[in-house]
RNA sequence: GCUCGGAUGGUGGAAUGGUAGACACGCAAGACUUAAAAUCUUGUGACCAUAACGGUUGUGCGGGUUCAAGUCCCGCUCCGAGUACCA
């Protein structure tokens, strides 16, 4: 009987689906283990073959954890609001629901194909309104939040409105917009609009004028992850700044929290370290500085210790403080610089790195000498970092030195011996000069000394500065679910709980409104029952996949976005999966999302992704035939260099092992129809580089195909044969024979001809072994998520067991039950082969037995002075004494002992022996 | 610039400080076959050498530690990824 592997597959995809073999359910004897994938954008180009190469590791594990007698979660779903359909819309008319239905669709089925164990019961997608009411929920929730810093907690808006109208703001520490002082009496007095503009500053879901990432052809507005070197990551278009008024998440007051809980998680180094820089914990001071007008402002540095070396001050070009310190004699210098820079784009202004800058006309007293020092306006200086104003120091920071250069402004060393003619001196080393109490300090003394000293002239205060940003959470787009807010007299109030969903409303055009307003602008009764107008924007792209973990534990849940029983049963993801794309976008605000209902007591672990693993992308493999200059002939890649030729690049698709098919070259376009080939040993050899994968490079690979040709369970082997999970490399169907040679030599230890040829005698201590080592080194490999060097060790096996004619039925019988995390379609064919009844996901994950694995003899690999020379056999428990005249007296030594006696004789127990002469 | 990875045969890749190159692809030879495909067997880092044995060398480069280094330490080169006027 052959290994028909389309007829199995099918079959017991069909008998999962029928049983429903992968549906969990809490099961509170069992202990819990929770498999998440990064659920998948469903985008019209369906799935390529790198996409599967992270489901596949999360279902071999799932599978394997199931064996080992877990109670395994394992979901699949949809983020399905997103850019890419809108603009499909756009250009189209095609409702993006629609579209988005059509590639669901046609996902599932690819997925389908490969057999994974997802529960699909517990599917969610993003754009179904059962779902984002829960995602309006939780912004309803957070709007009617706010931070407290000492609780280091969210707490309810309420509470607060209590706290002020019994004290004012009087001692509290909030996370706010800008911060604000009244007492209980002018609380008291306000109008509920004042009282409403106050607590706008300190809601976690907060509505604020705030410099916006601005893509004018996308329409809408970005979130800093959502924009790379000033240009959109979707499509590339660029981007500027603006000021606008847009929904923020108040992510900032999170910044401490979100540091230290990666100190909780398994993530790898460089991931966490990534998280670490785009938090950007930096300790320093704030330090206030009046000018001699009066005004006084805050400036933020590291660098305490370098105050005596101020010269100047430097303010971004957006700060308020612009307005108010500019003298009338430069008010027109100053208006020109602001409209030069306000009009480049932030891709403009990275590239641009000349320095310009405009002087203000105003001066500020140096904190401790009073000198006066003038304030410069440059773009150098970013409004949204620190105070948007900092303190200039030339002679130690690189930027300040290329500043006073360029506008002769003095430079004044602070350390001792430091060299300041070509550049400045960034080092935080060496000893103090020029700095009056500070002098004779080594830096790093001297930093808290002088910060000591601010604090003690009450001139500043110790200060932890975070780059991290509140993120910005309105889009101007159609596409996104609509925020559950309307406004009353111009201020945002949230809809009443029990009326959400407020669903998506129907549009005539995805595009902006002729008063430039967004698309949501042209829903017909778009307002409250009472008639107040709805929110026009819409949530971005994060907003459905922050919390998706928690849905998948109570999917079906309509009272509670996850019920509390099942949340303290799944609590939180145990092995997470997905790229390293989302390392500061969707990392950063599940955590944060996660860590605001960990507050308000909906979620039970604080931190949602225990381990993570990030999968390598797969590069595609492009194949090129080269064609001789001016004529429809091509050459083999070997003989190429005797012709001028182009580099063409052909479908991958049509090329095997790197030998072109010429019939389907010849029918793939007409031009080639007539093309003639000069072959090397009767064979067209395509020459090969590593590139995207993409149509344009025609090395796209469509894991359909591979199955179809191998069938899932080869596809799956062959992806995590490829090489370590988590590196990247380009997907090379070349070798994908060798991984389904050895399914039909497994085939082919249960049939012989055509009937099953499995037998019941003891088994020989050869086959126990070469099974037993198995076991051990699969069970290691996968909980090391080391899956290319299990599937070779499932080879290695695979031969032993065929050389030895061993066809035992204990045996095969673990070897496929190990075989059914990888294979799990002809795992289940031979399970049952074997006459099991039940599936095989519902086995017993074999133990290995050390017993087996002992060795009577062990080579040893004889050295001398450390260089091996042959190997001698040793009994397993031969004593040293016995290795070592053995070894001396064995024939082969004499010639590198020379006669001499050695210094010393090393042994390492069924390993090695050195001989040191 | 900074941070983090990486560099091993023709190729993908294995190696708790202990026989480098497992396993697989490819290639070569052989078996089967009218033939091809498929399958099976054997060989396959390089160099030297032989009737046979054997030897030398070898994990990007230069040093070091060690009886012993792909692996640990110091200094480079190159490649990849992320990030960037963050005060």
């Amino acid at each position: 009987m052959d290994y028909n592997f389309g007829e199995i597959e099918r079959r017991w995809q069909q008998y999962w689906a029928d049983h429903k073999t992968y549906r969990v359910t809490e099961e509170k004897a069992k202990p819990k283990f929770y498999v998440l994938d990064m659920f998948p954008y469903p985008s019209g180009a369906g799935l390529h073959v790198g996409h599967p190469l992270g489901y596949i590791a999360s279902d071999i594990f799932s599978r394997f954890k199931r064996l080992q007698g877990f109670n395994v979660l394992h979901p699949m779903g949809y983020d399905a609001y997103g850019l890419p359909a809108e603009q499909y819309a756009i250009q189209t008319g095609q409702h993006p629901a629609v579209t988005t239905e059509q590639n669901i669709t046609r996902y599932r089925e690819q997925l389908d194909k490969i057999g994974f164990s997802y529960d699909w019961d517990r599917e969610v997608r993003t754009c179904d309104p059962a779902y984002y009411k829960w995602t309006q929920w939780a912004f309803i929730r957070m709007f009617q939040s706010y931070y407290c810093n000492q609780a280091q907690q969210a707490r309810p808006i309420a509470e607060l409105v209590e706290v002020f109208s019994q004290q004012g703001s009087e001692g509290l520490d909030l996370a706010c917009n800008e911060p604000m002082r009244f007492t209980a009496t002018e609380w008291n007095a306000m109008s509920e609009r004042e009282q409403q503009v106050i607590l706008m500053n300190y809601r976690i879901a907060y509505l604020g004028d705030t410099m916006v990432n601005w893509c004018p052809q996308l329409g809408t507005v970005l979130a800093n992850d959502e924009v790379s070197e000033g240009l959109s990551i979707r499509g590339g278009y660029p981007v500027e700044q603006k000021k606008m008024r847009q929904w923020c998440l108040r992510v900032s007051a999170y910044a401490p929290r979100l540091l230290e809980g990666l100190e909780q998680v398994a993530w790898s180094d460089s991931l966490k370290e990534t998280q670490r820089n785009w938090i950007g914990r930096s300790e320093g001071a704030v330090m206030h500085f009046s000018t001699t007008e009066g005004v006084s402002f805050d400036i933020f540095t590291t660098r305490a210790d370098t105050i005596f070396g101020v010269t100047f001050m430097v303010l971004a070009p957006e700060s308020e403080l612009v307005e108010q310190l500019t003298t009338p004699e430069q008010r027109d210098a100053v208006k020109q610089y602001i409209r030069k820079t306000g009009t480049k784009t932030e891709r403009e202004r990275i590239a641009d790195r000349s320095v310009t800058g405009v002087f203000s006309g105003a001066y500020a007293a140096h904190p401790f000498t009073g000198e006066p020092l003038p304030i410069w306006i440059s773009d150098y200086v970013l409004a949204g970092y620190g105070t948007g104003a900092i303190m200039a120091v030339p002679a130690h920071d690189s930027r300040d030195y290329a500043f006073a250069r360029h506008f002769s402004l003095p430079i004044v060393p602070l350390i001792e011996g430091c060299d300041i003619s070509e550049e400045s001196f960034d080092a935080k080393e060496g000893v103090m000069i020029n700095s009056d109490f500070l002098n004779g300090l080594t830096v790093k003394e001297a930093i808290p000394a002088a910060i000591d000293a601010v604090e003690r002239r009450g001139l500043g205060y110790r200060k932890i500065n975070y780059r991290l940003r509140d993120a910005i959470f309105s889009r101007q787009r159609y596409w996104g679910e609509p925020f559950p807010i309307y406004y009353k007299e111009g201020m945002p109030y949230t809809l009443p709980e029990e009326q959400l969903p407020l669903e998506l409303p129907e549009v005539d055009k995805f595009l902006p409104t002729e008063t430039g307003e967004p698309p949501l602008g042209r829903a017909k009764n778009w307002h409250t029952e009472e008639g107040y107008p709805l929110e026009l924007n819409t949530m971005p792209g994060f907003a459905g996949s922050s919390a998706y973990y928690l849905r998948y534990m109570d999917p079906h849940n309509d009272e509670a976005l996850v019920s509390a029983q099942a949340n303290s049963y799944w609590r939180n993801v145990d092995l997470y999966i997905g790229g390293t794309e989302h390392a500061t976008g969707h990392l950063v605000y599940s955590r944060f999302w996660n860590k605001f209902l960990f507050d308000i007591g909906v979620a039970c672990e604080e931190e949602p992704f225990r381990k993570l693993v990030n999968q390598g992308m797969i590069q595609g493999r492009s194949n090129f035939v080269y064609r001789i200059k001016g004529s429809n002939r091509f050459v083999s890649l070997n003989l190429k260099d005797e012709h001028e030729v182009t580099p063409i690049h052909v479908d991958v698709n049509m090329v095997h092992n790197d030998i072109l098919d010429l019939e389907a070259f010849r029918n793939w376009n007409p031009e080639y129809k007539t093309a003639e080939f000069i072959l090397e040993d009767g064979k067209y050899i395509c020459g090969w580089a590593v590139e995207k994968m993409s149509k344009s490079m025609f090395n796209v690979v469509n894991p359909d195909d591979i199955v179809g040709r191998y069938g899932a369970d080869t596809l799956r082997l062959y992806e995590m044969f490829l090489g370590p999970l988590e590196q990247s490399k380009p997907w090379d169907t070349n070798g994908i024979d060798g991984v389904h040679r050895f399914l039909r030599k497994v085939w082919n230890l249960f049939y012989q001809e055509e009937t099953l040829a499995i037998t019941d005698e003891e088994p020989s201590r050869e086959a126990l072994k070469a099974l037993h080592k198995l076991i051990k080194k699969v069970t290691s490999d996968i909980e090391q998520f080391s899956f290319n060097t299990s599937v070779s060790a499932f080879m290695i096996c695979a031969n032993e067991l065929t050389a030895m004619k061993c066809r035992n039925r204990s045996v095969l019988s673990d070897l496929v039950v190990c075989l059914a995390p990888f294979a799990p379609h002809i795992a289940e064919e031979l399970w049952h082969a074997l006459g099991n009844e039940s599936s095989v996901c519902d086995a017993a994950w074999p133990a290995w037995n050390e017993e087996y694995l002992k060795e009577d003899a062990f080579p040893y690999a004889i050295s001398f002075n450390g260089k091996s020379r042959f190997v001698i056999e040793f009994a397993a428990d031969a004593s040293r004494e016995e290795i070592e005249q053995a070894v001396l007296a064995h024939p082969g030594s004499q010639k590198w002992l020379e006669g001499k006696t050695p210094k010393k004789v090393i042994i390492v127990p069924n390993k090695i022996v050195n001989v040191v002469i």
